[in-house]
DNA sequence: AATGAATGAGCGTTCATTCAT
DNA sequence: GATGAATGAACGCTCATTCAT
């Protein structure tokens, strides 16, 4: 990843350009579909002209590409900042999980593409194969592999298919927060409580004992 | 829904094909997209010409719309059916969450759909309205609505918030549904296995106790 | 033409039959135009299967052609039977142009299409070549023809251009009369005003003398 | 309507690639009619690409409706100069007929597509009210109206039906104008011929008095 | 003879991409 | 570097015509 800070003027401000045509195109996407946002909505909203884009990025599906490996890239940075920081499984679930929403909240329209596209739910670029960033993902789910296993080894947790569990966490939490977001019931002054919510689920199900 | 018992010949093979471009149509707007799936590929999918689909459909969009509004009107008769067999909650969460997944496996394209269209994740037909199939979906969430609260009063399970576990529940159990359909790691040979992992992690939560 | 007199039932019943469709098809030509008049229209109209109306036609353009020549002959016997009633050409035109009057104002659609085809104004079947119906035309043209330069020989008229009267008195009769009908200025219970203001202006002009 | 002196050189480029494309269109529509004339007829015939005409007008339809607005718009100037340049109505039917004559000539393709327009012969654009242009036409029949009534008072003309005759003037002129334009038999050489002709009748008659 | 479902060529229109300015 | 007019391939959709019943 570029690194704002070791850079001139002139690349600063290039990349600043090239987010804010990101920014726009995140919440055109998220909102009409990748195909149904045009590339003059991208330049209206983004206030560049259309010629301009393509300074910055090769085609239309490059603008995607590079909005979901850009939200990757802080998915694996949050769960590496998480893996180094904790120990224990449910200490390592509490803070990945309460990173995750406060991350989400602020990049919404990001993060729907994000689901959007690994879900292998609607629309996505045609040419932009399942497998075009599956090293990244690998790693991600690599860690938490690594850490539901060794919360089974050191019985923090029942002994159940850590597979199984990998997905039922993904498929819980992404979707959960999309969903919430685009009703509008989860913002950034209730985040807690939802977090805390389906933890408390997660960790103890709704059985009484 | 038409009931094809009481249709006589014509009518009969005039609904069978109506299907048949519903099938291919559902097979790729999951696979494509809804704006990237042509209608020259579902007529070429389906066997039929162009014009021919026109015969069965005012437009893209109304198969579109009939798709979801059929597999709608599934869910809403097995839930509704669950709903008159079973009396407590648990039971209940049993079986429906038992007749969603075989059902699923069985209408895969369909639920992703659906699915893409309730997230509102993806692209979908610009014209419909969020709020298309509301009516519908207010009964089914209606009647798991009740049913969550039925549990909590009679103390089957914990006292949460109704709300939140009611879309914990659709954002685990349809995406998880999709996503390993997707992965082809669910099939209809070992549906129960998943079905029962799910239902174990959602009553009895992760910890050991 | 087809005598109707001398055909028996079942020839008979086929020519009313096919002229159903034309005075449909005129109809709906009229209004629309050839190209936007479908025949899904022209069937609904005529109270006929789409595939009937092929018993009866080669094609749609066939069933415009046929209107045509249809009107061509009428227009063809009125003035054939005004040339042999009549001897000067002040009582011809007078006859004629009642008689045109009279029967375009019950022919409506009919000679909307005429004029249209043959002002060269607006749409007609692309293949229909402009000679179509020259044989025709020329027979009708070539008794006015006659008629005027009788009229000029005989000093019932001023000594004009004939050709250049021709078509005046044809651009000026058909055209006033469609535009009357469109405007629903003309009808049957005032055709002998409009047809007496016509031929007064084209015998003694507007000027006082 | 815009004055081309007052605009810069790119607005100037850009008008005048519009009428080149209005003009291409009208003699296209002329020729075949407005449903049959295509874009890809009109593109070619006007040098530029399809998506190229889509820059200056929004759809097809506008192209037509610009072209009848344009010529309305040139008809009533030629109205209104007549109209403050004359005072009987002798001398003004003299000049108006002898301007609408010549610039009718040079504007041939228009003025099909207006006398089809407004006689109501043949195809139009489908959701091209017939009222779309209604303030400029009464305009203009607003002065002729006046005029002939005014030739009535001040006795120059006999007591005719003044609405009879704006009609018969009008579906005189200009279908004699247009068929005479189609059949080649006017041109620019032989215009004030034709002008005198029709006056002739007009004023005159063809009775020998 | 009467029908209308099936067909696909052909239309109007959109939009990602290019390139001259 | 910034621009947006020009482009044409590709889309959704229509409808004259055919043909099995």
């Amino acid at each position: 990843m570029e690194d704002i800070n070791k850079l001139g003027r002139k690349e600063r401000e290039r990349l600043q350009r090239k987010q804010e045509i990101q920014k726009s195109a995140a919440r055109l996407f998220a909102e009409k579909g990748f195909t149904n946002a045009t590339l003059e909505d991208i330049a209206t909203s983004s206030e560049f002209g259309i010629g301009t884009i393509y300074n910055y990025f090769q085609n239309k599906e490059e603008i995607f590409r590079s909005i979901i490996e850009s939200i990757l890239d802080s998915n694996l940075e949050i769960i590496s900042a998480t893996e180094s920081t904790t120990t224990g499984l449910v200490d390592f679930l509490k803070a990945y999980t309460r990173s995750v929403f406060y991350y989400f909240v602020d990049k919404r329209d990001e993060v729907l593409l994000l689901v959007s596209y690994f879900t292998g739910i609607g629309e996505k670029p045609v040419h932009l194969g399942q497998d075009c960033f599956r090293e990244k993902n690998c790693q991600i789910e690599g860690v938490l592999r690594k850490r539901i296993k060794g919360g089974i080894e050191s019985r923090e947790i029942r002994n159940i298919n850590p597979e199984y569990f990998l997905y039922i966490y993904h498929t819980l939490v992404f979707p959960y927060v999309t969903t919430q977001l685009k009703r509008k019931v989860l913002n950034s002054s209730n985040i807690d409580e939802h977090v805390n919510f389906v933890l408390d689920i997660l960790f103890n199900g709704i059985l009484i004992k």
